[in-house]
DNA sequence: CAGTGGGCCTGAGTGC
DNA sequence: TGCACTCAGGCCCACT
């Protein structure tokens, strides 16, 4: 599942080889969450001038307008010379002279809409309500604090809404919890100072880590090269229910909050 | 307004 | 072996 981890060792494999190719043509397959919003003809003769990333989103910078592309749950994207045919997966190619940039998606939750800036109406509606960047500058403790206080959210929902702060997926929400000593269920609003930081120090270094190792495949992710994550390995509770905790050896629990599954050690996750 | 739960989609896994 | 069923989950949206 593509998290903020996922997304940013993506970029960083397309960024350098995107960055002032120019588009042949823009080829769909099957309809993806959202429609493109521009006709895919428009798009050729533009040329991509970086590429940026906000949330789990990439921003394909063009010379005009640009294109965001969400991964969804089971997307990736990969850079291959040559346009190779389509698979029945793949549903959305950036074809360049130098080669193609292809959306693989077996279920379709992803997205790629064209917008024409940040201030765009559908820009806004999709990146507007996001929380912080964990990983840059402008993520300020006081701010993080300031926000648990506010809210009468569990904590890991609240992880996994992206309001206050974004990237954070099922695995590395389980994983920062874990690294803190917080259970998924105490109320954010309850969380101390202390252990406010501590979840912040834990949501950076683990996001952090994780794009360190490639990202998490645990199912089918792989970067732009095609080479699989490997953070997986050194997930302390994420996956690990009756397995005893790596720190304590006591049973890993599941829980379940909505729809999601939380894992957490009961002993070292006391509150 | 904040918070909760439904639904989108398909491959992998499970049980009979 | 094969079939029916459940589960995985990011995120929008309808609802409370």
């Amino acid at each position: 599942m593509p998290e903020l981890p996922e997304v940013e060792v993506t970029r960083r494999g397309i960024a350098s080889v995107l960055q002032g190719l120019r588009i042949e043509a823009v080829v769909l397959g099957k309809p993806l969450r959202w429609p493109l919003g521009i006709e895919p003809q428009a798009l050729a003769g533009r040329t991509v001038a970086e590429v940026q990333r906000r949330g789990k989103y990439l921003l394909l910078v063009l010379d005009a307008g640009m294109l965001l592309v969400h991964l969804g749950m089971s997307g990736s994207l990969r850079w291959r010379p040559g346009p190779p045919p389509p698979g029945p997966h793949d549903h959305f190619d950036l074809v360049t002279a130098q080669g193609t940039l292809r959306l693989h998606d077996p279920r379709r939750f992803g997205a790629v809409v064209y917008v024409q800036g940040l201030q765009d109406p559908r820009a806004r509606k999709l990146l507007g309500r996001l929380g912080a960047e964990p990983l840059s500058e402008g993520f300020l403790f006081e701010d993080w604090y300031a926000a648990l206080r506010q809210s009468r959210q569990a904590i890991k929902p609240l992880l996994l809404s992206g309001r206050v702060v974004v990237g954070a997926g099922n695995i590395y929400a389980c994983e920062a919890l874990f690294r803190a000593g917080i259970r998924p269920t105490t109320p954010a609003a309850r969380i101390g100072p202390v252990r406010a930081r501590r979840l912040y120090d834990a949501l950076r270094a683990v996001l952090g880590e994780a794009v360190d190792c490639g990202g998490t495949t645990l199912r089918n992710f792989s970067g732009a090269g095609g080479d699989a994550g490997h953070f997986q390995e050194y997930a302390q509770v994420y996956g690990r229910e009756g397995q005893p905790c790596r720190t304590c050896g006591s049973p890993v629990r599941m829980l379940r909050q909505g729809q999601r599954s939380s894992y957490y050690c009961p002993h070292c996750q006391r509150a």
